[in-house]
DNA sequence: ATGATATTGATAATTCATTATCAACAAGTA
DNA sequence: TACTTGTTGATAATGAATTATCAATATCAT
C-alpha cells in the first residue's frame, strides 16, 4: 500500500487499441468513435483523460495541423515524419522523409528548433475515385 | 439608390493600414492591438467585420497554423512563402525560400498539389531575452 | 446642411472543445 | 467474498473565439 496504483480497464484498452490499429492521427472525438463501437457507453470525458494520461506516460504525442483547430494524436513510437492531407477525403496519412535546407531559411538571429510540414493533394484512393 | 454602398471608414482604414505595416499574419486581437493604438476606441467586433470583409473581397487569406486553434491573416499578394513561429513570444514571420524534394516523399499513386511548412525555435528578439 | 442608412462599439449570446464534479461502478487485494 | 479506492459516465462548468444585437454615430448622396 502507500502506493498509487493504475487500474487496467476495458476502456482504456480500447482506447489505446483504437490508436494502435488506426495508422492515422485521431482527435479525441474520432477515439470515441471508434473504440466507441466496442464500448457503446464509453463517455467522452474518459477519452479525453485517456488521452491526457497517454500523453503524459509518453504512450502518444500532440500532432498539430494547420486548419485542425484541435490537436490529434498519434503514437509516440513512430520517428519523425510529416504527413500527407488528402484534399478530397480528409484522411490524414503518414509519409516518411524529410526535406532538407531548411536552416538556409531561417532569418538571421533566429534560432530553429523544429518544424512541421503537411503535405496536400490526393490519396491513391481518391486519385482512383475522381482523377483529374 | 438599390445599390448596396460600402463606406469608406477610419476603422477600416486603420484595419487595413495594421496588415500594410506589419509584415506577419496577424490574428484578430493583434489587429485590435495594432489598430487599437490609432483608434483608441475601436472594438473587436469591428475588426472581425472588417477581416472577414477582407477575406470575402479577395485582399486577404487566411493563415492556417499548426497547433494555433485561430486562425491568422494576411496580405493575399505576397507570394509563395512560408512561416517561423517563434517558441517564446508565439509572434509569426514570414520567410523566403522553399524546400525541394517533396515530391520525393509522396507516396506511390498520390499526387502532390500543395504544403505547407512551419519552421519553429526563438526569433532575435527573443534570442536576446533569453538566450539559452 | 440634411436625411437615409451603413457602420460602430459595448456587450450579450453562441459555439465548441476541454475540464470539473460527483454518485455509481469496478479492479485488485486480502 | 468483501473492502478500498481508482475509474467511469452523465452533465455542469469553464474558457476562449467568434457572432449577434441594437442604440448611437458617422458617411455620403442630395
Amino acid at each position: 500500500m502507500g502506493t498509487v496504483m493504475e487500474r487496467q480497464t476495458s476502456q482504456r484498452h480500447e482506447i489505446r487499441r483504437a490508436f494502435e490499429r488506426t495508422h492515422r492521427p485521431l482527435g479525441a472525438q474520432e477515439v470515441l468513435d471508434i473504440a466507441g463501437k466496442r464500448l457503446p457507453k464509453l463517455g467522452i470525458a474518459t477519452v479525453y483523460r485517456a488521452i491526457n494520461q497517454l500523453v503524459e506516460e509518453g504512450w502518444l504525442v500532440t500532432v498539430k495541423l494547420p486548419g485542425e483547430p484541435t490537436c490529434k494524436y498519434e503514437l509516440a513510437n513512430k520517428g519523425h515524419h510529416h504527413h500527407f492531407h488528402c484534399n478530397d477525403c480528409g484522411k490524414v496519412y503518414d509519409v516518411d522523409g524529410c526535406p532538407g535546407g531548411l536552416s538556409d531559411m531561417v532569418p538571421d538571429g533566429f534560432s530553429l528548433q523544429g518544424h512541421d510540414l503537411v503535405l496536400y493533394g490526393q490519396c491513391d484512393t481518391c486519385e482512383k475515385t475522381a482523377p483529374r
